[in-house]
DNA sequence: AACAAATTGTAGTATATGCTATATTTTAGC
DNA sequence: GCTAAAATATAGCATATACTACAATTTGTT
């Protein structure tokens, strides 16, 4: 066990308010996320099946149908989508807008961290948590890179 | 408002556990993040300062002391850190390590923006939500982009 | 049309993370 | 040593995300 002295000296404060804007960010990024997957995957089934379910949604985010449709919820208090009981989910204007950027975005993360020689498996991983805290700026960098 | 239609052919399950790995990473990864950034600041704050307090793990992340406190607690179930009433917080061995291997992680994510062409500020920000999403394969592949 | 399977809804619960307001304790200055 | 300021603790609350168990509805098949 650590010895536990008492303070003696209080230290200045050290730069904390420029430390403190990252985890701000990142905690924003965080509450964020969760509606870019959700769109930019409800987009995906559209287009692929046709129609989004909340059971295939589920299955693809490993939760249950319980967790989507109290999401599903909260995104359409957003604004992003909108749903009826017992029946598929649709994207508003503003979600599918969401959706293109999000999915604009993943496929670059993707395509850059595989240029970078990242194996494709563990790109694909990555990347899926990676999207949500790209900054425009580092967006861009990654684009000059895969121009080079 | 979109038209809603039933549901007429199930489509079979299109592959979804793939799709559904990454997102449980993600989960994971940020189950863990909160943990990395206490214990990689408190490592800090020991050697900077002398002592990690509550307060000023606070104003580093931009939370207030009572969220610290409560982080804090959940910490030290996981054996990470100890604390006493009244009194700073200091890491145990496997925190320590955890805090070095986050720290080495940080670092190069960030050395990787910047040499990237990222702009410094733009880099911090976004490293402290990249590096937790970062698997032992991608930070080869940045270092190995370092070294080039 | 009736039935079984699939899907969705709802109730109740748990955990993590955040907050304000207030009480307590410690520290620092006199 | 007192006292005021700083730090910490505690109570109460809110939100987001997850779960299991069970009820209701829809869909596909006989
Ligand atoms: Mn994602
Ligand atoms: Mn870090
Ligand atoms: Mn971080
Ligand atoms: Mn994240």
């Amino acid at each position: 066990m650590p010895v536990r002295t008492r303070r003696k000296n209080p230290r200045r404060a050290v730069a904390t308010e420029t430390a403190a804007h990252g985890h701000r960010r990142t905690r924003m990024d965080h509450a964020q996320e969760l509606a870019e997957d959700y769109v930019e995957l409800i987009d995906d089934l559209i287009q692929k099946c046709g129609e989004a379910r909340a059971v295939d949604i589920a299955r693809h985010l490993g939760v249950t149908h319980v967790t989507v449709t109290k999401s599903i919820a909260r995104l359409q208090n957003e604004g992003l989508v909108t749903s009826a009981p017992y029946r598929s989910i649709f994207l508003t204007d503003k979600g599918r807008l969401l959706a293109r950027r999000a999915r604009e975005r993943h496929r670059l993360v993707l395509d850059f961290l595989i240029a970078l020689g990242v194996p494709r498996n563990d790109a694909e991983i990555d990347a899926e948590g990676i999207e949500h805290h790209i900054s425009p700026r580092t967006l861009d960098a990654m684009k000059r890179f895969l121009k080079r």
